[in-house]
DNA sequence: AACTGAACTGTAAACGATTACAGTTCAAGC
DNA sequence: GCTTGAACTGTAATCGTTTACAGTTCAGTT
């Protein structure tokens, strides 16, 4: 492989032309010319290693999330590359992490130099996370809830306010009898979708009931098939409100292979609003928390802050959106 | 940050020496519990970007495909993630090639070492491309059909194969009307499988008729949708093989909402075998491709490789598996 | 105690770029 | 032609590691 070196000689110029010529800087014509000849003929690539210890940039950020296997991630992860696709930047994707653990491993490992920046969307909710997270010396955005006492820049949705929305449309539609299926209450969605759910009911002014609420212990379609094959009298429900979209699938699934009637019987909505809803049958109401937006913004947030490291911490807030479809139509 | 030098300051011995308790070359008992202090003391990493320098290696592998909306390439990542994460090396996303320009333009950066190896699932079919991965001075795994001339180790599955089961198994539960919704043409699996019908359609006996196959622009749930929207005569039809679950998903949903009954009236087998299958309705007959096995396997090719530069390109073929569900039943 | 070889350690030269600084070239103005 | 300052170029130091090589330490033999 040709270095700088071996072009500097074959163009006849110096090694500091040829690296300024590469990066832009001031030449002469005449010299621009051959070193871009002496480039294209050994084929030269600047050597990614030796600029990043000079320069002290990987070009690189790094995104780590816990679940792969999450449609609203993969969502997240399509925000980010695509806004990153156009810059210098490559993306590193640091995934299934199945314990805290292994992320603190992880944050420990980005002391290395080998990202200039990290998107990450903490699902556990974990005081060594928070306390390795404020330690880094490089930028960071925090997708999702910050916790206290973190000033890193941030995008959140309120997904509060989105199952408020639901909720309130499950009314509007005539539903009485509303349950949750929820995520593991071990993440930080599970723990804030509960609090959101309690509050939404209390708001809409009916009393919360505890047994309304099934935990599922992942947040996959067999999780909530498994949560609705515990329900032992569905007449106690008329409406459920599901923690994602996967959820709702797999709690649709029971009910379709068991007679019950959606939206006949029980309405369904579910959260992320992923490429699923619109296919399942019947299509699934579901609270649109912008995933993918929220990637992309998420990485322009980075961007600005990588090209203007000292502004103060920035919060964004994106609103969910209710797309209504059939699971939700009046009985 | 700290770097060795201050490491070696701190614990009172040489730089040679904390890199040898780092990289875990002999060191006396008390030199390695002084350096280990220091480095807790001063919380060294040591910089990836030196050591990727010196020692001519990035410890980062790059993943390449063309779309990080199609659940098969999520499923690949997904495989190539758990397999690289027991290991030092990090994984580099590079996708949403919307051009072969565009991924000749990243090919080219490889040479800049910023990646050990290249796992690459290329869906356009370029000389071009080929060319440059010949050339390309670094272990490459390609996922999917090598091209001819390439001799790089591969990951392939007999989709032609899996087309096969899918017509004999429509055939034997007594159909004989098939068509085939395909993605673009523009794309090696879209060419593949339109080869791949044909032949099958004939070697069961039946004669083939260009008009059974219908030309999707994308291979997305929409398209499938469109496809099914603009067959003038269904009763032309009693089965279609769909490119993949999210054009059998939406040429479903075109028949749901139109009074097109799925088995009935239509069979449908979907490709890739994506978690949809499962929880659409009616559940979705798919030929399993093992995206992820198939993004296991290329990464332990890759590590394998890495470790043994010299050995002889391997071919992996994983073979395909129906998954019957009910969108096949009998009329 | 001296000898021996094994086991360890330190010095210094790389790896391939960037860039401060000093030196050179060049065009314009007299 | 000389001066001048701007524009460009080259030399060499530097980033933080690894590692060859030479030097040192040390335990075991004699």
């Amino acid at each position: 492989m040709a270095n700088i070196e071996a072009v500097a000689k074959q163009a006849g110029v110096s090694v500091a032309s040829v690296s300024r010529v590469i990066n832009g800087t001031a030449a002469r014509a005449d010299t621009e010319e051959r070193v871009r000849k002496a480039i294209a003929e050994l084929d030269y690539q600047p050597n990614s290693a030796a600029r990043a210890l000079k320069v002290r940039q990987s070009e690189q950020i790094c995104l780590s999330f816990d679940d792969l296997a999450n449609p609203a991630y993969i969502a997240m992860t399509r925000g980010v590359g695509r806004e990153l696709s156009a810059t210098k930047y490559r993306l590193i994707l640091s995934s299934a992490f199945s314990s805290v653990e292994e992320i603190v491993k992880h944050l420990q490992t980005m002391g290395r130099g080998f990202a200039d920046g990290l998107i990450i969307s903490p699902i556990y909710s974990d005081e060594r996370i928070t306390k390795l997270i404020a330690a880094l010396q490089m930028p960071v955005v925090l997708v999702g809830t910050l916790p206290d006492g973190l000033d890193v820049d941030n995008v959140h949705v309120d997904s509060s306010a989105g199952i408020a929305m639901a909720i309130d449309h499950l009314i509007e539609t005539g539903r009485t009898k509303i349950g949750l299926i929820n995520g593991p209450l071990s993440t930080k969605p599970g723990v804030r979708r509960n609090a959101a759910f309690e509050k939404a009911i209390k708001a809409a002014g009916f009393k919360f009931d505890k047994a309304s609420v099934i935990q599922a212990n992942t947040f996959s379609p067999e999780a909530g098939y498994f949560a609705f094959s515990e329900i032992e009298d569905f007449s106690k429900f008329d409406a459920f409100v599901c923690a994602n979209d996967q959820l709702a699938a797999g709690a649709m699934k029971f009910a379709s292979e068991n007679g019950i009637s959606i939206p006949g019987d029980i309405a369904i909505v579910g959260i992320d609003n992923t490429d699923m809803a619109s296919l399942l049958h019947p299509t699934l109401t579901s609270v649109d928390l912008k995933a993918e937006e929220r990637g992309e913004i998420a990485a322009q947030l980075m961007l600005d802050r990588l090209a203007n490291p000292d502004r103060a911490a920035k919060r964004i807030t994106v609103e969910p959106k209710l797309v209504i479809r059939e699971s939700t139509a009046k009985k």
